[in-house]
DNA sequence: GAACTTATTGTTATTTTCACACCAATTACC
DNA sequence: GGTAATTGGTGTGAAAATAACAATAAGTTC
């Protein structure tokens, strides 16, 4: 959120979008953050975010937000939870709307947007002190990741088009963080069981060992099913 | 919601809550709805709702509007999600941020409240058309419901303090609407096997037939659990 | 070709889920 | 006081899902 400047100046009270932009390296889960230029909070590292335009809906403001941060559209992107402590803004009362979106990490390049350069990834379990109450935005919104990853096919979102099932198991493993990781076999035996990933006819490339078969996701069947009363578990 | 007369004239844009108020009377799952005095949507059905006071959290806000409308305080209360349409307000700019709560309906009269006149209950699926967008963020609220009383015990928010097993089931019937009643055997041995309830010593009355033995939620005991790693699921 | 690295695959025991029917306790009515 | 009516309460077996577990295969590097 950026809001210096129009707050108490503007508006008697004002609503934002703050966007929590996660991605997946192959290793961890991150998220992207971007340092503040001005006060409050200047320096301190923040969700991206803005307030929402007069004539502009809610999930609108959220894609612009993104966009013009990372370049992309048309990525995943969920409505979290509101936030809306009378204090939670210095500079007046501000409501912020937190979102979720899951981008594929490799879209990304930091020369996108005009702010982007004080943008970065940041490891989920590294992110130190934010500006506002953005901690509490950001567990939130991970808490929100770790429910959805086990029950929406919303994982494949942070992966390319063609992953292997390797890489979507660290995938899990990473957003879940579970005491044990996942048993590799069980985890095979059950993605591939539901039928929704597809093999593609080339292997991996470029891995100083076997490569293995590469994946993607299939949305069309993923449709049909749910049509059916599939559910996705993991 | 009820913003008649100060939108536009005192906001640019402002913030409301409504409240989708859940109970249940044995039979139906029912949604508390007023009707509407004013325009816009004069005479029409609505959830109870305000502006977000300046110095207010949404959360109070939410309780406020609950305790105005019923005298209750203290109940289960849980934001689900902020409707933010550029054009759902036909006065001027205003998001909402939706609540779920659920009250015992036995606890409600209907003289709680100044404006309670105009209030009352709704079988669920029979709820028509409602003021504003409403119908969907009724629709939201319950799907919310639906997830989360199968993952939380929540359920018992809609009871009075000593419940039948009978009713308990009931309670979850009439919430989920699946194709199917859930068994009646299999529902008892998995709900009693949680350890949450305890039995009372004595049992239900008034009733022209056999009587049922009287439960009580164990609220410490399902405290504990958690800590352990139980996760309530049925 | 030997060492190294990751990919791939199946079995068994355990737990959970699902389907299913009869006797028990009380009231209402004759 | 007996009989009909109503809901309360209980157990078992089959099927499915889960969980635990290790050896061989296919590449690369040196």
């Amino acid at each position: 959120m950026d809001t210096t400047g129009e707050v108490g100046s503007f508006f008697k009270s004002a609503f934002s979008v703050d966007n929590v932009i996660f991605g997946f390296d192959g290793g961890d889960l991150k998220v992207l953050l971007i340092q503040r230029g001005q006060a409050p909070f200047k320096d301190k590292w923040a969700l991206p975010g803005d307030l929402v335009y007069p004539n502009e809906d809610l999930d609108t403001a959220a894609e612009r937000v993104l966009e013009q941060l990372t370049g992309l559209r048309g990525v995943y992107l969920e409505q979290v939870k509101t936030f809306g402590a009378v204090n939670r803004h210095p500079l007046g009362r501000v409501i912020t709307v937190a979102y979720i979106s899951l981008i594929k990490i490799s879209n990304y390049t930091v020369t996108a947007a005009s702010f982007a350069q004080s943008a970065q990834w940041h490891t989920i379990d590294k992110v130190g002190d934010l500006a506002f109450d953005h901690n509490e935005i950001l567990e939130s919104c991970l808490r929100r990741l770790k429910r959805k990853v086990r029950t929406a096919p919303i994982g494949f979102e942070l992966l390319p088009p063609k992953f292997t099932l390797t890489e979507l198991q660290q995938l899990y493993d990473s957003v879940l963080q579970l005491p044990k990781r996942l048993d590799k076999r069980n985890f095979r035996k059950k993605i591939l069981s539901m039928n929704l990933l597809v093999e593609c006819p080339e292997m991996q490339e470029g891995v100083a060992h076997r490569p293995a078969k590469l994946y993607k996701f299939d949305r069309e069947k993923y449709l049909q099913l749910m049509n059916e009363g599939f559910v996705f578990d993991i």
